[in-house]
DNA sequence: AACGAAACCTGCGCGC
DNA sequence: TGCGCGCAGGTTTCGT
């Protein structure tokens, strides 16, 4: 499901619902989403702890709790998040359940490819999974990047959804930004001049702005808390729209995997 | 070290 | 109506 902007309704959303609330109890009902620890070990450290903020770093939601420790969610595919069963027939993919003083948070996971972590301040961002996220594209430098792109001869579209090196795109924003950047999803990266660089984390910062100001993109689903529909969809410019005409050109915009996923693109506007 | 492919899962829409 | 196939917003792991 989501990408950062769709990470980043969420946890404003989470934040108007369950800040300052306790946890009380938690029930895990699927174990294998639980990283690194037992279950007990998981429920122990939570208990009594306060959820003080929600924040997000790269596409992983970081759930700040009293005494110095945080819950780390990664949504994956198709992760949600309710707190409420109104409206909703899909209960039987609530794998983890937190019972608060005043509310439940139910993490829905149809595909179960979501992950759970805990940790310590200390070991917050020295360790796996943050200590390999990346920054969100505007605050990178170009020249730093341009460093990281010698040697590698993958698509510049497979670059660009590796977190490692910017943190936030997903295959709907990474199209959107090649397209807006007139870039070809198919050069190898370390074809790419500085200044197509530049370009490129222009636009993935403007798109995926947009988008966030949007409550992001509900293409298949819904993106954010309780089932509500981002808006940004009917911005899209080729994520979807094979067959279609460019807004700019006019040439059927084309449709080609790249990296085992499914890449859109003008192939008259991007080069 | 770098890269492509497979793996992890379920659900949906499509063509037959 | 049912079945098989391909596809899905992500990431890790496995071979070469």
């Amino acid at each position: 499901m989501p990408e950062l902007p769709e990470v980043k309704t969420v946890v404003k959303d989470l934040n108007s619902e369950i800040k300052n609330l306790k946890i009380v109890d938690v029930k895990v009902n699927l174990e294998k989403m639980i990283k690194d620890v037992s279950i007990s070990e998981f429920k122990n450290f939570l208990k009594n702890e306060t959820i003080k903020e929600v924040e997000n770093y790269g596409k992983h939601i970081i759930f700040k709790l009293t005494n110095n420790k945080n819950l780390l969610s990664h949504l994956r595919m198709t992760g949600k998040y309710f707190t409420s069963n109104k409206n909703r027939n899909n209960l039987k993919h609530d794998h983890v359940i937190f019972k608060l003083d005043k509310k439940v948070l139910y993490y829905n996971d149809s595909r179960k490819f979501g992950t759970f972590h805990i940790k310590k301040d200390s070991d917050l961002l020295n360790t796996n999974p943050l200590n390999k996220v990346g920054k969100e594209p505007d605050k990178i430098d170009a020249k730093v990047l341009f460093k990281q792109t010698k040697n590698k001869t993958i698509p510049v579209k497979t670059f660009l959804l590796d977190q490692s090196y910017i943190a936030g795109l997903g295959n709907i924003y990474a199209c959107e930004a090649l397209y807006f950047a007139k870039i070809d999803p198919f050069r190898k990266v370390n074809s790419l001049k500085i200044s197509e660089l530049e370009e490129i984390l222009k636009y993935s910062s403007k798109v995926m702005n947009k988008a966030t100001e949007l409550g992001g993109s509900s293409v298949d689903s819904y993106a954010r808390l309780n089932g509500v529909s981002g808006g940004y969809q009917t911005h899209l410019k080729v994520y979807g729209k094979a067959g279609e005409s460019c807004e700019v050109c006019k040439t059927k915009i084309k449709k080609e995997i790249i990296n085992q996923r499914m890449t859109y693109f003008c192939p008259t506007c991007q080069k």
